[in-house]
DNA sequence: AAAATGACCAACCGCGCTCCG
DNA sequence: ACGGAGCGCGGTTGGTCATTT
C-alpha cells in the first residue's frame, strides 16, 4: 500500500518500552490526525520510532477500548475453544473477543491457558499443529503447573473456568493470591459516556462488568476527555478509526452485554467514513 | 537479606500478503 | 507483469517483578 506522501526520514529509530511522553505525542498525533500511513506517523508526531512500532503501541496499548484486564470465564472459554479450533491464528481468536488484542491474547494463552490446557490433558490442543504448540507438549521448557497452582484450579480436569476474574469478582492476580491492581478499567464506550452524559442512558448496568481494576495507561484516557469537545472536528478525530476490528470490537462488546450501544457507537465513529468506515482500508487518508 | 529462579508481558523481528506505480 | 512499500500476523526475545531457596 504506497503513500504517496510518505516519506523516509533518515532517522535512528529508537526501541524499547516506551515513555509516556512517547505514549502521549502518539495518542495526541493520533487522536488528532488519526495514523494514516503509519511510516510519516513518527515523524509526524516527533517520536524517533518507526512506523511499525507506533503502529503497535497504539494497536496494543494506546487505541482507545481496549479491556486490558484479566480474562474473564467467558473470554478464557472462547480462547481455549477457538484455539482448539483456529490453533494459533491470534488475531482471528482476538476479533471474538471485544477489546482484546493478539497480542494480548497470545500473551494469556502463553503464560496461563497453554499450561491450563496442558494439564487438562492437552485435550484441546489437539487442532493445533504449530511449532508452538507443540513446544507445550515436547519443549525442555514445558514447565509442570506446582502443586499450589493445581491446588488452586478447582475442577481442573474439566474445562470448567480457573475460577477467573471478573464474574467471579476475582482477578486473576487474586486468584492467584496477588494484589489487585489499583485502577479501574475504563472502557471507551464508558469514556464517551463520562465526555457525553447524555449517552449515559445507553449503557446499562452491564457496562459495569466491563469495569474491570486496572493499572495502566487506559485511566489516561479520562484526560481526552475534553478532546472531542475542543478538540478536532469528528472527522478529524476519526481519520484512522474506520478500522473494521476497530468497530467490530466495539459492536460485540455491546451486543454481548446485550447492548444497543455497538451499532449507534460504530455509526457514530463513521458518521463521515461512510463506504470507508469500519472497513480496511484506513490508508487512504491523506 | 541476597541470590536464583520463575512468570508475565511489552516490544521486536521476520515473513507473507496486498496495493500501487 | 513486476518490483517496491507498507501492513498485518505470528513467533520470539528481553526486561521487570514476584516468588522461592
Amino acid at each position: 500500500m504506497g503513500c504517496k506522501t510518505c516519506e523516509k526520514p533518515k532517522v535512528s529509530h529508537r526501541k524499547g518500552l516506551w515513555s509516556p511522553d512517547e505514549d502521549q505525542k502518539l495518542r495526541d498525533y493520533i487522536l488528532k490526525h488519526g495514523h494514516g500511513c503509519w511510516s510519516t506517523v513518527p515523524a509526524k508526531a516527533g517520536l524517533q520510532r518507526n512506523g511499525k512500532s507506533c503502529r503497535l503501541r497504539w494497536i496494543n496499548y494506546l487505541r482507545p477500548g481496549l479491556k486490558r484486564g484479566f480474562f474473564s470465564a467467558e473470554e478464557e472459554a472462547t480462547v481455549i475453544k477457538l484455539h482448539a479450533i483456529l490453533g494459533n491464528k491470534w488475531s482471528q481468536i482476538a476479533m471474538h473477543l471485544p477489546g482484546r488484542t493478539d497480542n494480548e491474547v497470545k500473551n494469556y494463552w502463553n503464560s496461563y491457558l497453554k499450561k491450563k490446557v496442558v494439564k487438562l490433558g492437552g485435550s484441546n490442543s489437539h487442532a493445533s499443529p504449530t511449532k508452538s504448540q507443540d513446544s507445550v507438549n515436547q519443549s525442555p521448557e514445558t514447565r509442570q503447573i506446582p502443586e499450589e497452582e493445581n491446588k488452586q484450579i478447582p475442577g481442573s480436569d474439566s474445562l470448567e473456568p480457573l475460577e477467573p476474574p471478573m464474574q467471579s469478582s476475582m482477578d486473576h492476580d487474586s486468584f492467584k493470591g496477588t494484589l489487585l491492581p489499583p485502577f479501574p478499567k475504563v472502557l471507551f464506550a464508558d469514556w464517551l459516556s463520562m465526555d457525553h452524559p447524555t449517552n449515559q442512558s445507553l449503557l446499562n448496568s452491564d457496562a459495569e462488568m466491563n469495569c474491570q481494576w486496572d493499572s495502566n495507561s487506559n485511566a489516561d484516557l479520562f484526560k481526552y476527555g475534553s478532546f472531542q469537545a475542543d478538540g478536532p472536528s469528528s472527522s478529524d478525530f476519526l481519520h484512522g478509526f474506520g478500522d473494521s476490528s476497530f468497530c467490530g470490537e466495539f459492536q460485540l462488546q455491546f451486543e454481548h452485554g446485550d447492548q444497543l450501544l455497538g451499532g449507534a457507537f460504530c455509526n457514530y465513529l463513521s458518521m463521515d467514513e461512510n463506504g470507508g468506515s469500519c472497513g480496511t482500508n484506513h490508508d487512504a487518508i491523506y
